[in-house]
DNA sequence: ATGACAGCCTCTGGCTGA
């Protein structure tokens, strides 16, 4: 079973290359961040005359999340991330698919920090980290997969130093996620490549993609049930490098039926 | 210190993203 993670950084703009994905990769689950749209402007025609269809939790302009099987025939387990009723941004959906839960997650970026983004961005993360909790506590294969906007280690960044200021690496940022780790979730790429050099996201700007200056901040964590049937991770890079990319690359695991 | 890219709405500039 492989189950795929993919910031497209606007659905309908990248439409082309994320049917081309599909078509190419073939993964039996897909989560999408930013979507970017909403109700008609979601092609949710498209995608199904590509064989997949799913539950959808979008927004207009910005956010939205996707989780998508061939067929369509996921089942909605839960729609926006729980603990406040004032937050509506799209950020968060989960299916069952199987015996397997799936999350798609799109964590708050949280620059500039400091400041009510960065609260906001922590706020959400304790949240994330409640519902792992319930999650976790079912003692079945769940994965929490996304865009969690959180460089793990300065390991997972090409320059340190670059990006010292920024929320995706402060110790607040990494603090949170790391306790998703000390809970018992394993963070699949890393368990695959433990200590490489792993991008799934290059910058649009600065010629980042060429001088392959790129970060690590999306993840797919695993539940104990589910870290015991890995059997192998990875990033699809070249599609990084294809005409009106996204500025992620989908990130995969294989899991044993 | 700033802007660089890119996508989207308010639409030919402003906002957000990371």
């Amino acid at each position: 079973m492989k189950i795929a993670t993919y910031n497209v950084n606007g659905i309908n703009a990248r439409l082309p290359r994320l049917i081309e994905w599909l078509d190419e990769q073939k993964p039996d689950v897909v989560c999408l961040q930013e979507l970017k749209g909403d109700g008609d402007r979601l092609p949710i025609k498209a995608i199904e005359e590509a064989g997949y269809g799913g539950v959808w939790m979008g927004q207009k302009g910005f956010n939205g999340v996707a989780i998508l099987t061939p067929g369509g025939d996921p089942r909605e387990y839960q729609r926006g991330l729980p603990g406040d009723p004032e937050d509506v941004q799209s950020r968060y959906i989960e299916a069952e698919i199987g015996d397997v839960i799936v999350a798609s997650i799109y964590l708050p970026n949280g620059n500039p920090q400091p400041g009510p983004k960065f609260d906001y961005k922590l706020a959400w993360m304790e949240r994330l980290l409640a519902r792992a909790e319930e999650l976790y506590a079912l003692e079945r294969p769940v994965i929490l997969a996304g865009d969690y906007n959180v460089i793990p280690t300065d390991n997972d960044v090409h320059s340190p130093a670059a990006m010292e200021d920024d929320a995706l690496t402060q110790p607040e940022s990494r603090a949170a996620f790391r306790r998703l780790g000390a809970m018992g979730w394993t963070d699949a790429l890393r368990a695959r490549f433990p200590s490489g050099k792993i991008w799934t996201y290059w910058d649009y700007q600065a010629g980042a993609w060429q001088r392959d200056a790129g970060l690590r901040i999306d993840h797919l964590m695993l539940s104990p049930v589910a870290a015991d049937r890995l059997v192998d991770a990875g990033v699809d890079k070249e599609y990084r490098g294809r005409e009106k990319a996204s500025d992620h690359t989908p990130v995969w695991i294989m899991l044993a039926e």
